[in-house]
DNA sequence: TGTACATCAGTGAACGCGCGTTCACTGATGTAC
DNA sequence: TGTACATCAGTGAACGCGCGTTCACTGATGTAC
C-alpha cells in the first residue's frame, strides 16, 4: 500500500488502523504543497484512503484538523528548542544562538508544520488546546533570555521578558523572510539565513553588553 | 448605490465605471475579513456588483487581482517608509526608528495590503511586476541602513546590506508577531508593539556602536 | 453638427466539478458471561 | 474456551451549493467622416 499508516499490522487498532495519524500525515503533505489553506476536508480524507465521511468520526472540520497540525508543531518545535538551548551550555549566549540555528532548521525541515503554526491564520484563543504547546516553545526563548539578563547588572538590565521578545522577532522575522516555505522559494541572499541570524543576535547581544 | 467605484459620475470611463479599481477595492475588503486565500473570484464580482464573467476583462485569474493589490501596497508602502524616513533626519538612528513605526502602523492601518504583500504565498518571480515595486520598499531601507553605517570606522563596520537585513527582520518580526492582521487579534503584550520595536532598534543599534 | 460604425466592457445563461455534510448501513473488534 | 452482543470506525450514496470558466450577446462610448 501506497499509505504506511494505512499498512495493515503497524499501529492498526480498527478497521484501517490509526486514522487519525493518517490524516495528520496527509494534511502535512498536502500543506507542503499547497500552503495551509490550499487543501479541501476532502482532499485530506482521499489522500489518506478512505471515504470522504471518515475524518468526521476523529476531527469535527478542517481547522480542527489543521490546529491539531499546529498543535503536534509546536510540541516538536519546543522539543527542538529545549534540545537547542542545552541547558545554557555553554554559555547563555551562544545557547541563544543555537535557538537561533533550531528555529530556522524547523523552518526548513517542517515547512507544513510553520505553515500551520503561523501562518493558517489560526486564533489561539478559538483552539484552546494550542496555547499551552504554544507557551511552551516560548518558554524556552522565555527561558533563555532570562539567563542571559541573569549576568547583567540588575540597574542597567532591560525586562527579560522584552528581550526574550526581542530575540524570537529576530528568529522569526529572519525565518519568515529568508527560509523557503514548501510553495515559495527563499528570497535571495548574499548569505545564509543562519549567518545573518547569528550576526543579528550577536550585535543585539552586544548592544546588551553581553558578547564580545 | 452601495459601492461608491460604481458610483455615476466618479472616474467613470466605460458602462460601470472604475470596474478594475472597484474589483482591487473589494478584493481588499474581503482579503480583510476572510484573509487572503478566504475569497473566491466570483465572490469579488459579486462584492463590486457586477457578473461572475466581468472580473476577466481586468484580471487573468484569482491571482493576477491578488498581485496587483500586493503591488498596489508595496507603492503605498515605500511612500510611507521613504516619508518616515524623511531624508535621514534628525540622524540615521532616529530615522530608523521612525521607519519601524512606519511599518507598524502600516501593518496596522492596512492589513488587507500586508496580508497580500507577505502572506499570500506569492512567488515574486511569477509576477514580475511585484518585483520593481517590492524593490523600491526594500530600498528605503537598504539606504537607511547605507546612512546609519556611513558614520562608522570603515574596517570596524558590517556590510551596510546586512544590517539592512537584520533591521527590516526585526521590522518584520514584530510586525507579524504582534500586530493583528485583520481576522486574527494580535498576541497580548505587556508593551505596544511600537516600543517592543524602538527597544530593539536602540540595543541592535548600540550593539553596531550607533546609539547613546 | 450629425450620422454610421467600430470598439469593447459587462451580461446572463450555461457547463461540469468538487465541495461539505448527512445518513442508514456494515462489519471488524472487544468483552461479558 | 466458546458464543452472543455492544460498540463504533469507516462506507458509499445522496443532497444542494457555489465555484471557475466559456460563450454569444448587448448596448454605451468614442470616433471617422
Amino acid at each position: 500500500m501506497a499509505n504506511p499508516w494505512q499498512d495493515p499490522g503497524t499501529n492498526r487498532t480498527y478497521h484501517h488502523g490509526n486514522l487519525r495519524e493518517a490524516l495528520i500525515q496527509a494534511a502535512l503533505s498536502l500543506i507542503a504543497e499547497h500552503g495551509p489553506a490550499g487543501f479541501s476536508f476532502a482532499e485530506v480524507a482521499r489522500a489518506a484512503g478512505v471515504s470522504p465521511a471518515a475524518p468526521y468520526r476523529h476531527f469535527r472540520d478542517r481547522n480542527a484538523l489543521v490546529a491539531e497540525v499546529a498543535r503536534q508543531g509546536f510540541e516538536r518545535f519546543a522539543d527542538e528548542l529545549e534540545r537547542a538551548w542545552n541547558a545554557g551550555r555553554p554559555d547563555p549566549v551562544s545557547a541563544v544562538e543555537s535557538c537561533g540555528k533550531a528555529y530556522l532548521a524547523f523552518a526548513r525541515r517542517h515547512p507544513a508544520s510553520y505553515a500551520a503554526m503561523f501562518e493558517a491564520g489560526l486564533a489561539l484563543k478559538d483552539d484552546a488546546s494550542l496555547q499551552p504547546s504554544f507557551q511552551r516553545a516560548f518558554g524556552v526563548i522565555r527561558h533563555a533570555a532570562d539567563a542571559a539578563c541573569q549576568s547583567m547588572a540588575k540597574d542597567s538590565r532591560p525586562p527579560p521578558l522584552m528581550v526574550a521578545l526581542h530575540i524570537w522577532a529576530l528568529y522569526h522575522g529572519v525565518a519568515s523572510l529568508f527560509v523557503g516555505h514548501g510553495d515559495a522559494p527563499p528570497r535571495k541572499l548574499p548569505m545564509s539565513p543562519e549567518d545573518l541570524l547569528e550576526a543579528g543576535l550577536l550585535i543585539y547581544m552586544k548592544g546588551l553588553g553581553l558578547a564580545s
